[in-house]
DNA sequence: CGGATTTTTGGACAGTCGTCAAGAATTTTT
DNA sequence: AAAAATTCTTGACGACTGTCCAAAAATCCG
């Protein structure tokens, strides 16, 4: 009898944490894309509440204080943001088109998540004014740095070659590429952008060693 | 005599027009060691008062508000940053004496001001949230890229080949590095950057055509 | 249904912010 | 030295912030 009481308050117990949990997410989501409207200096809680449903003093009811809840939604973000090359990792048979994959979902996600990846950006950096974020922000960083690595060597290995950079020196090329196209995106110069992509497609190549020539 | 006491009022004016500005130029400097320290999202007109020898009334009798005193302060920022490697590349006699001149001058800029480079790195993403900076950044943003330029097209020149990309693509992965190493200085992650300038000395080749061989 | 629990509201709080203005302190001019 | 103009300080203002709390509302459960 206990044991079936005990299961019966856990089934209850858990039910209810997932609805806890579920509010959570919820609300972190609302954050997100204050955050990534207003940028961090000018985020209130007023201001994420008035984009969920709730009043704000819910916010304090799932969440200690404002730096709970950012750095929750900061981890929402992290979820979304690094599996985007799997797909075309997995699926290319050439170095041709796992390039051209790579390269029109980099362009494509910068011009749809544009106010997404500017606070990307804005919390990288505000991590190197206060200590709270740095881990996590370290986190995704190295997450980020394996997913370029891992279309880079892809690549090297499709085209039978060898990476000409280290993982850390590509990523920080690559990433500063993607942080130039979404300035271009922002302010809306689209033909900038198409040259841009272009010579991505050049850069990919010179990440690449020369393939040796089989003896 | 009109004209003699006009020159005298003149001169009197110049002088306190002088004054005016070598006071508001000082208080820019307070305000860029501020928001150096602080980042834009922490730094208000007290704590920047605090960082100069006057009280904080005192910043509304020289700007007509914050705007006109941040403003101020990243044009000051711009006259310290886009010479830097002026000196070498004019000097330099060599493709190794400049690449390695620029690779001495960027990671000693990167330390010696850390602060102020992730400043700059702060208040160009703010100006992807809000407009007011945002012709001020870009300006920099262009004297920064022609700045990069000019060292690898002088590197080119003096090796007798042709840049392998264009300006902005040049800019854009090597201010991607800059970011990269400036996290890493600013973490004191001192054997990571040897690495990355090696590095860096490799990716200054790459930016180069293979030079054409005289027929 | 009716009591217990969870969830939500909306206002109060202490503090900080940018801005401003009245007047003290200082400098300049006569 | 007196008068005039300036530079600077100080305190106040309204608005906004994060946080907290009492009470209303909604939900759950016997």
């Amino acid at each position: 009898m206990t044991e079936v009481a005990e299961t019966k308050q856990n089934r209850v117990a858990r039910r209810q944490v997932d609805k806890f949990e579920a509010r959570r997410t919820e609300l972190a989501v609302a954050t997100l894309h204050t955050l990534a409207d207003l940028g961090y200096a000018r985020t209130s809680l007023r201001e994420i509440a008035q984009k969920s449903e709730f009043s704000h003093g819910v916010l304090h009811y799932y969440f200690a204080d404002k730096q709970d809840l950012i750095t929750r939604a900061v981890r929402q973000y992290e979820a979304v943001c690094v599996t985007r090359y799997d797909g075309v990792i997995a699926e290319a048979a050439g170095v041709a088109e796992l390039r051209d994959g790579f390269i029109a979902e980099f362009f494509a996600s910068m011009r749809t998540d544009a106010p997404l990846h500017r606070l990307w950006y804005d919390l990288r950096n505000q991590s190197l004014f206060e200590e709270s974020f740095r881990a996590d922000v370290e986190e995704i960083d190295r997450r980020r740095e394996e997913m370029i690595w891992q279309v880079v060597g892809r690549c090297a290995e499709l085209a039978g070659t060898r990476p000409a950079t280290s993982s850390g020196i590509a990523y920080a090329m690559i990433d500063g590429i993607f942080q130039r196209g979404l300035r271009l995106a922002l302010a809306g110069a689209d033909e900038e952008i198409e040259r841009l992509q272009d010579e991505l497609r050049q850069v990919v190549g010179l990440l690449l060693e020369e393939p040796v020539p089989a003896s």
